[in-house]
DNA sequence: TGTATCCGATACACGAACGTATCCAAAGGG
DNA sequence: CCCTTTGGATACGTTCGTGTATCGGATACA
């Protein structure tokens, strides 16, 4: 087993290598992708022999979950942040600035999220965890959008709050995509932003958007 | 090489057992992912030995994107069909239920699409190719869009024909994600036509997508 | 500081997949 | 119908990654 069932003694040299396969394994993941990578390759990635790697892990796709588990909680985290930073009412070009910052940044990042989306539609039981990590970040999203009611009115065709939530998301699935091929992050913030107002708004107000251009 | 150069005499044979062996491939990829399916894989689900593949292709990656190319065609050929078939004029909520069938219909060719997009993000070839046959695709919708001025009016946050043609893709490549996970196609196709409607009505025209719920 | 425990390195045996070289059968042209 | 050409099968040798078993140095705790 990879991990002491019974807690026994947890070392800091572990959690120390644990945490450099982790990272070494993201780099290797990102850039050949997760199905081409092997256990050797992570291990050398991060200066350890393969002993070290099996004293940690149970297999690949046991360290791959562990990895994005790492990764999304920290990406939660960080837009939960982001959409906090303002006061009760929400200003909803700058929160979105802000957020595509946070999520468009690193495109490390998204060739993982990619990679594990692609593992999890395959899989049962990790689907299930993506699932859960997605809905806690719509949770994030509707809770800001409640407390913006008033300053603009949502679509009637989205339906409830936690409908247009749903459709932030997509929004941003739609543009991660276009973003993997065409690489042009630039272009990829201001649709996005495009989008999102588009989305949120009942369309009358244009000016929402206006500093996002170019 | 895989194919010959000179192009001297294509064997009925030939043509015979490349298509098996796109079509084994396909269901191989779709079932366990591209980084997880070997050469012996393809051939064994085919009923060749290796030695037909070798004959055929030369690598794994090559397979891969002849597959990839003669499934985007034959979809995007049906979208157009499904686009052109009503008259000059568009009916926005009739025209995107007839696409998202044709869409969102095959779980299969959704997984694979979304390997080839994991394997194009790191080849800036395969990119091109991908952003190539999209581009067609968005071509196709605009093309439809244009014809539909005067029903519906697009909100300007979107700019113009061509960034709702974008924008229309984006949706589709969002609700493929939340559906690779949740395997929902009912609810899928429910909410895109919601969506569609959400970004191509200025927000005014509520009814146009009354049909869409369930 | 001694010592029991833990962790990671090394060595090994094994299997899987690869690519090639060679051979036989099937197809197509005359 | 024969004979050339072509396509696919078989049988190698080789490489690569895996998982395990064992060993020695590091680490924590008294």
């Amino acid at each position: 087993m990879a991990v002491k069932e019974t807690t026994g003694r947890v070392t800091k040299r572990r959690v120390r290598t644990r945490a450099n396969l982790l990272d070494a394994a993201f780099a290797v993941f990102a850039a050949k992708g997760f199905g081409r990578v092997s256990i050797e390759e992570v291990c050398e990635a991060a200066g350890y022999s393969r002993g070290a790697f099996y004293s940690n892990f149970d297999s690949l796709d046991e360290l791959f979950f562990a990895l994005y588990q790492q990764r999304a909680d920290l990406i939660a985290e960080q837009v939960s942040g982001a959409l906090a930073l303002d006061g009760p009412d929400l200003d909803v070009p700058a929160a979105v600035d802000r957020v595509t910052e946070v999520l468009l940044l690193d495109r490390d990042w998204l060739l993982v999220k990619t990679d594990f989306l692609v593992h999890a539609a395959r899989d049962p039981a990790v689907a299930q965890s993506l699932l859960e990590h997605r809905a806690r970040l719509r949770e994030a999203i509707a809770d800001r959008l409640s407390r913006a009611r008033g300053h603009t009115e949502l679509p009637a065709v989205l339906g409830d709050i936690d409908g247009a939530a749903h459709a932030v998301v997509a929004a941003y699935d739609g543009v991660t995509t276009q973003l993997l091929l065409d690489r042009d992050v630039e272009h990829a913030r201001v649709w996005l932003g495009q989008l999102l107002t588009a989305l949120l708004t009942d369309g009358s107000d244009t000016s929402a958007s206006a500093h996002n251009r170019t």
